[in-house]
RNA sequence: GGAGAGGUGGCAGAGUGGUCGAUUGCACCUGACUUGAAAUCAGGCGAGCCGCAAGGCUCCGGGGGUUCGAAUCCCUCCCUCUCCGCCA
């Protein structure tokens, strides 16, 4: 159920102590990144919010005390009729300071949520995504230099695997099918990812593919990026534009014990997302679909553990890429293109070599305490009151772009693609051609 | 989708207009007794916000209303259960 908070509980993202009493701190890692915000107007709105709170409060306590003599009282007995005729003007007074308070607080809590994540202080500076840091490269991209290298569009029976003609009838443009052995490769890569992340300690669970409005709230999809989701309208239902939405929302409003932590947990889904706007010319293929199969790997972790836990978090994803003999790179990406939640953030780009490109198939990121706040997601210390926890997500990874850089990388001149080894237990054989 | 019954603290479960933020049981924590444990006894034990503090305020599924006063009455939405209908 959304709990959107009554009076004296608005969730923010980040956290108003922290915003009060360290602005500076606050106004120089916002500055870092590219979002705009007017910090003294939150300030001040929280200021207001106080103000109205601590007049309201007063009014209701002796208006409380009030209530508490005419209980004492005779209900027909002139005292009686005196106190309720002297308290109508009380009671109305209070109402408006409520109102007033109300108000306030949802023009604070408006305010707030403009407010981004704090970089880390290991996270570069820079504006764009060519500042960017490559922080490590894995296998032989030169190896991959051939003669009979193309993009996998280029490869002659690929319309046949993954037939897009056929999605656009069906549904339009980015749903394309995938036809026999190419629907076999697919199954093979969720069943590896999955099986791996079982291994490194990932719980699976298998989430719903539609959400509501709060648990998009929670993960800081909405109101950010209503536009990127589809939405059923009839039920005001949210299709998730990866399974971060519903996998981490399984926690929303509960307090964990800390005897739990470290939760993770994997989980298969397909994503959809509307992609509005960003149909570029180099978007052909699998690199960009409006459906797409991802697995996920979350994390639910102590504060103080949370940046070695982004660590191990991104050399589960790195192992993928490594046991499917992809050649990858790594990026720490920097302040200025990190993401709204995000306290930090690595990119694994896997190479193309038809293409001869980067692509990204995994985002790994620590949200620190951000979608925790917004979420409600705390833990319970030995002795102490209830924390928010630090949570974490990376895919684990997409498929489409891992699928683009198996088929570019492993065409051989013959015009058929040989299977990586990891797959070969569930894809039952090693070549693909149709 | 229709009819009915419900949604109260970690769980169970009282409470139908005022001294109820809420009886009680279980679970849990501390202490006593015990070699130790169990049992028993005593005490403690929800969350959040404002405040230097004392203290105050809010929360009984969500939202709104009636009232001097709402867990309790009304409206609305969501959810759960039972029966019926439909259906992979």
């Amino acid at each position: 159920m959304p709990s959107d908070g009554g009076l004296g509980q608005s969730p923010s993202m980040l956290d108003p102590k922290l915003l009060r009493e360290n602005v500076d701190l606050v106004r120089q890692g916002v500055a870092r990144k590219k979002f705009q915000v007017d910090l003294d107007a939150v300030l001040a709105a929280d200021d207001a919010r106080r103000a109205a709170l601590a007049e309201f409060e007063t009014a209701r306590s002796a208006q409380n005390a009030a209530n508490k003599e005419m209980a004492a009282l005779p209900k027909g007995s002139a005292e009686f009729v005196a106190k309720v005729a002297e308290m109508k003007s009380a009671s109305a007074r209070v109402k408006e300071l409520e109102k007033r308070v109300q108000d306030a607080e949802a023009a604070w809590h408006a305010a707030a949520l403009a407010v981004p994540n704090v970089p880390h202080d290991s996270v570069p500076p820079g504006r764009t995504e060519a500042d960017n840091r490559v922080v490590s490269e894995w296998g032989d991209v030169a190896a991959l230099v051939s003669a009979s290298a193309r993009p996998h569009w280029d490869i002659p029976w690929f319309a046949r695997a993954v037939d897009f003609e056929r999605g656009v009838k069906v549904t339009g443009a980015g749903f394309p099918f995938y036809v026999g052995d190419m629907a076999r490769l697919v199954r093979a890569l969720v069943q590896f990812f999955l099986e791996e992340a079982g291994a490194a300690g990932y719980q699976e669970v298998h989430a719903p593919l539609l959400v509501n409005a709060a648990s998009a709230t929670a993960t800081g999809q909405l109101p950010d990026k209503e536009g990127q989701m589809y939405h059923a309208q009839t039920d005001d239902f949210y299709l998730i534009p990866t399974a971060e939405v519903p996998v981490t929302n399984f926690f929303r409003d509960e307090i964990l014990d800390e005897s739990a932590l470290p939760v993770k947990r994997c989980g298969y889904t397909p994503c959809f997302r509307r992609e509005a706007g960003s149909w570029g010319a180099h978007v052909r293929g699998l690199n960009r679909l409006h459906q797409f199969d991802k697995v996920e790997l979350v994390k639910w972790v102590r504060p103080s553990e949370s940046f070695d836990e982004l660590e191990s978090l991104r050399g589960d994803a790195e192992r993928l890429l490594q046991k499917l003999n992809l050649p990858y790179r790594v990026l720490l990406i920097c302040a200025g293109d990190i993401g709204f939640a995000h306290s930090k953030q690595y990119d694994l780009e896997v190479w193309a070599g038809g293409q001869k490109r980067w692509l990204e198939v995994s985002s790994c990121s620590n949200f620190t305490d951000f979608q925790a706040r917004r979420a409600g997601i705390r833990f319970r210390p030995k002795d102490g009151k209830p924390e928010h926890v630090h949570t974490l997500n990376g895919s684990g990874l997409g498929l489409p772009r891992v699928l683009a850089a198996i088929l570019e990388n492993n065409l051989g001149p013959d015009g058929v693609v040989r299977v990586p080894e990891a797959l070969r237990r569930w894809y039952g054989k090693d070549t693909i051609a149709l």
